[in-house]
Formats: C-alpha cells, sequence, structure tokens
DNA sequence: AGTGATAGGTTAATCGGTTAACTGATTAAC
DNA sequence: GTTAATCAGTTAACCGATTAACCTATCACT
C-alpha cells in the first residue's frame, strides 16, 4: 500500500540531514496505515497493544516527532502562544537580555521571520497587527504583559473573541481578562507601616500615570491616607519614570516639602531617592523613612536594606498564561478579572 | 469550479470569529483558481495586473492572510528562529521582564504549549530537547543567547547541519558559529587604562570561569598585565559570580592584598566593589580605581559615574540573528566567527 | 500556412498529518 | 438463527497553501 513511496535506506544508519523521518516511513516499516500509526501514537484503544508496542519502538528508533505544520493544519490549532512586550524604553534598560531580545527581534523583523515573543510599540498595537498573528493561526492565544498607550485597540480582541489576556496590568473599561497584582492594596500597605512608625509627612514618587499599575499604587496611597484622617497634599507627590535618576531628581523636588516618609513606586526610584537623600545630608531611616514597591533581588543588597511591598511577577505571569490556556481550551467561559495579593517585606529603610 | 465548496455569505459584513478567510474564498470570489491567487499575491508576473489588482483587493476587502501552518507544510520552511536563553539565577534575578518570561514560559511547558523563546536548563540541552525543535520542523533556526555548563551537546547540530549560532559566547573547540563582542580585548583595554593612570597593583573580579566570556575577560586582563611587565598574581583575583554581592564580598578579601585599582567583570560586580570600598573607609577613586564592563544604563547613574567598557549586546544579538537567517538562506555557506569590538567610556571611578 | 513565443491562466500533485466512516471477522445477546 | 456489538484496523476526505506541468489563444515571423 505504503510500498511505492520513496523508501529510505539511510535512515538509523546515517544522519537525516534535512530529510526528515515522516507518518508514512514509520507505517511502511511496521506495515501499517498512516492512519494506524497516528491513532497508536495519540494513544488510541482501537490499536492492539502489540501492534502500539512496534509502532512506538520504530517511532522511537527513526526519531520520529510529527511535523508541526501538518499537526497545525490538521487540528487547526498552532499550539503557540504569543507573548507581548511593549517596547518601553526605561524597561529595556535594565538587563542583558532584555537587550539581547531586543536585537534578535528587529532583525528578524527585517526579515520577515518572526519570534513568537513580540516586543510591541504603540504601531504595533495601533495598526492591528496583532490581529494578524490570530488571522494566520500563528496563535492561538495571546498573553500581553504590561501596558502600552495604545492598548485601547485591543479591545477588538474581544469582540473577535480571539484568546487574550492581560498579565501584570488591565484595562479600564474593557471586558479583557487579567490577571494583575494588587497595585492599589501595595500603595496601601506601605503607607500604613509608615503611619505605624509614626510617620505623618508621607511623600510618593509615582513612575507614569498611563501605566494603571502607577495609577492603583498612587491611589493606594492617598486612600490610605484620607482613611487616616491626613488630607492628601499634592505637593508631597512628583514623577520619577520608573528610573533610577527619575527617582533621585524627584525626590531632590520633594526634599523641599521637608517629608518625613517617602513611598516609592518601584525600587529603582526608591534607591535614587535614597541617593538623593544621603547626599542632601539626611539620613535613611533616621530622617526619612523609605518604602519601595516591587522587592526585586537588589532591595536586601541596597544600603539601608530597603523595606518594600513585594510584588510578585512570577507568580502574575504563571497565573496569566495558565489561565489563558484555559480560555483557549474552553474550560474558562466567565471573564478573568483577578488581583493577586501583595505583601510587605521589612527591611531596614523605615 | 470551486463552486462546490462551502461558500460563506458571512463574509464582509460580521465578524469572521473562528472562521478563518482561505484561498479558496477569494479564489471564488475573484473567479480564478486558488493557483492564480497564490502566484498574484506572490507577486509572480504571470498574471495580468488586471486579476492581479482584483485580487489584491479582494484580499484586503476579506481581510486575507495565509495559514502560515498550510504555508510551512508547503514550502518545508516553518518562519521561525528559536532564540534559546539559559535559565540561570543570575540572569533572571534582575528585571522585571526576565521573571514574566520565566513565569510564562514554566505555565506554557505544563500544558505542552510552546514559545519559540526558549528558556533552557542544563537538562533542556543535555536530553537533546533542542533537536525536537528541528525535527517537527517548529523552527529553521536557533540561536542561542549565552552559555551553560551543557553546551557541548550542542555539537551535534553542527553535524546535522541544523542551522545555529552561538550570540554572546561561544563554545571552545567546537565548530559551531558565533557572533559575541571581543572580551579579552576589552579586558587589556580596562587594564591598559588603569596601568595609564598610574595603577600597578591591579586586582580583578571575574564572574564564573565556566562563561567564556569571563574567562576571556580574565585572560585579556592577564596578558595586557604581562604585556606591561607586571607579573600576574593570582592571590588579586576573586571570583563574585556577576552579583552585587558577589562583588562586594569579593572585594572584601582583594582589600587584604591593598590593590589600588580593580578591574571588575561586569559593572553589577563594579557596584558590589565600590560599596565594599566606601564601607571600608576608602575612597574611589582616591584610594582604589574601579573599572566595570558591560556598561549597563545604571553605569553613569553611580556614584562615582562608572569607567567601564561597552559591551553592545543588542548589535551581538543583532548580528548573530542576522548571521542566522544568512546561514538559514544558504547565503553564508562559510563558518561565521565574529568578535565584534568594544569600547572603553571614561568616567569618574578611575 | 506553418512554426514558435508569449501571455495568462488551470490542473493536479504535494506537503504530513488527523479523523469520520467503513470493513470484515469474531463473539455475544435475544 | 438473526441481529448487534466489539475488535482492529483501513480508506479516503480534509486541513490550506505552493508549484511543476500543462493548456489555449494570440501574435510574430518566415
Amino acid at each position: 500500500m505504503y510500498g511505492n513511496q520513496n523508501i529510505r535506506k539511510d535512515i538509523g544508519n546515517t544522519a537525516l540531514r534535512n530529510h526528515h523521518v515522516t507518518i508514512k516511513d514509520i507505517a511502511s516499516s511496521v506495515g501499517v496505515s498512516t492512519a494506524t500509526v497516528s491513532l497508536a501514537l495519540s494513544g488510541n484503544s482501537r490499536i492492539s497493544e502489540e501492534t502500539c508496542r512496534k509502532i512506538i519502538m520504530t517511532a522511537k528508533k527513526f526519531g520520529y516527532s510529527p511535523s508541526s505544520a501538518a499537526r497545525s493544519l490538521a487540528m487547526n490549532k498552532s499550539g503557540n502562544i504569543a507573548l507581548m512586550i511593549p517596547n518601553l524604553d526605561q524597561i529595556f534598560q535594565q538587563s542583558f537580555f532584555a537587550l539581547a531580545m531586543n536585537g534578535v527581534y528587529d532583525a528578524c523583523l527585517a526579515k520577515s521571520y518572526s519570534l513568537r515573543l513580540e516586543v510591541v510599540s504603540d504601531s504595533f498595537v495601533s495598526s492591528r497587527r496583532f490581529i494578524k498573528l490570530f488571522q494566520e493561526r500563528s496563535v492561538d492565544g495571546m498573553l500581553y504583559a504590561g501596558s502600552t498607550s495604545a492598548d485601547t485597540y485591543l479591545n477588538q480582541l474581544y469582540e473577535l473573541k480571539y484568546p487574550f489576556i492581560f498579565a501584570g496590568s488591565y484595562l479600564n473599561g474593557s471586558n479583557l481578562p487579567f490577571v494583575t497584582g494588587d497595585n492599589k492594596k501595595g500603595g496601601a500597605l506601605a503607607v500604613e507601616h509608615l503611619l505605624n512608625s509614626g510617620r505623618r509627612k508621607i511623600a510618593h514618587i509615582y513612575g507614569d500615570f498611563n501605566i494603571t499599575s502607577s495609577l492603583d499604587r498612587f491611589n493606594g496611597y492617598r486612600d490610605a491616607l484620607e482613611k487616616a484622617g491626613i488630607v492628601f497634599d499634592d505637593s508631597l507627590t512628583a514623577p520619577g519614570g520608573f528610573s533610577e535618576k527619575g527617582g533621585a531628581s524627584a525626590m531632590k523636588k520633594l526634599l523641599k516639602q521637608k517629608p518625613d516618609a517617602v513611598f516609592a513606586g518601584n525600587d529603582i526610584m526608591a534607591a535614587g531617592a535614597i541617593r538623593e537623600i544621603k547626599r542632601s545630608g539626611l539620613s535613611v531611616p533616621d530622617d526619612i523613612s523609605v518604602c519601595g514597591m516591587d522587592d526585586i533581588p537588589l532591595a536586601s543588597a541596597m544600603s539601608p536594606a530597603l523595606t518594600t511591598v513585594k510584588y510578585d511577577i512570577y507568580g502574575i505571569a504563571r497565573r496569566a498564561a495558565e489561565k489563558l490556556i484555559d480560555i483557549i481550551e474552553g474550560r474558562q467561559p466567565e471573564q478573568v478579572k483577578e488581583f493577586l495579593p501583595v505583601e510587605l517585606i521589612k527591611r531596614d529603610s523605615c
């Protein structure tokens, strides 16, 4: 039946080079049809144990892996998820691998190669290029880590019913599912801790209000103050743009108001704030308490060791991906809208 | 001819949902064969301008994107490249997105979804799971950013003639192509600069000799010393494990030898070294000069601003990806073995 | 008139799987 | 004794493209 096709004698002795083993090779070697091989390898009970064993053995011997393209085509399922990461400078000016990713991505883009990993700019989003990923069935779902100013365009995905989820942010007034950390609670935890240690004039350095997490952290800060009967004072807040430098220059501004504590919107800005406080001749925590947020590894190495609110990025991303897969596989009909808990890490800066 | 197939009336007015536009839809709408559509869309000159125009218009109107799976299958080319990143703790304890990637990856792995982005452990490499990516034709090539202790297994890829390249490292005694920075030259540049400013007793904090870049930086350091007629002194070197903490504790050890300068294998360790030098009551650069390597964004924000050797990760990664694509597309028969230039950035720590 | 190019397509094979429907033989149930 | 179910597969349609080989009409040239 399958004897008339190209039989490959070289299998098993020489390297296979660019000539891959297919299901037909297995079928003709075992003496069954390709359907049987396919069924056997997927564990279908219709095939006898004996035949099954032979097929599995042969497949192993030949080093057979099903063609992902053929499989995708037949099953109408790519098995891929797009991980979309916004191309924001402040994020990519941090580590080796973020830069490496960027470089690889740009080069591939120039040659029309695509990575499942998508480093997205505002124009990528606003040009709706992300929809093409679904149209060409390259991905079954999309996970968006972070947020851009263009992300309202993503709402289309909801109407088109393409599986999508935000990890670490969300879109106000949108139905798009998300898993993120409880940023508001985090801001409140920080402020409550500072209040408990006797501070009253608590300043805040925020990152950028276009980013939801920044805004939420700020809201947590303000609400906690008001709950404690302290009137919110706008002059005690300043933007730090998520960077060390930004944190320092924000602190410089805030020092004029003579605060006795600062809640920085992230640990990097907290580092800048501490540097500036020291530069001005004041001490942390004696003169000014500093509380950060995120709990990056550097936080415990800073001097003084930074008190911060732990934000479990790993857990958030992982949970979001799991939920996305649930959506793809039809196990999650309801909306996913989760705020995972945050935790205060007490160290020496308060 | 194609009239007997399922004709979709809903195209163009309602959302397409999970029902995708195929080449047949375009063909039957325009009144030509699918072959004509395929040829027209790929710009084949055999098709008249008139027909071509109509096809392109219709494809646009319908929002047609060719199925990537069907295309891969027909053309025997996935259009994908695997970006492999080692899962080393010291690398992933740095930034938001590195962590996010890790979380997404683990979740997908647990559900048999694959990212083109591969975060690889030693067992991933030693179990040869990377070969499967080629066997199932999921990727046309592989780019390995960084190095692990298991990377000798990758040599198999050379024999199997699967397109592969290292970015930012290489494998000693292997034929596998690579693009990396000139680490040896970098070490030499640092030492020469320190020598030129009058320093003689130059210590070195290295990362980890299992990593080629670390070893090369060290060799550059040693060779430059010997070239200047200074005998290499083993007690003036210590491992710092790439981390801030490690840099500080290495410095603590080295201070006993009373060096007048330190070349740290990366900027992070340089930061730790500076912290430790200050803690011991000495000044940078008055008592001890410090030179780092990499030129991370934080380097210019440090106090004093860090003199360092710039290592262009972005450029290396980009170049490597370009070369890989050349190999895939058959434009690069020769071995790629490139060391890209590095550059001394003079600031205030020397 | 005959020959050859050229233009503008079409036909059908192919890529490598999956799976609904069928087959033929044996066994079980009523 | 007839119908029904089960076993262990096979057949063939199908997924959605690409592309070599073929076809037909028109035009040019000798």
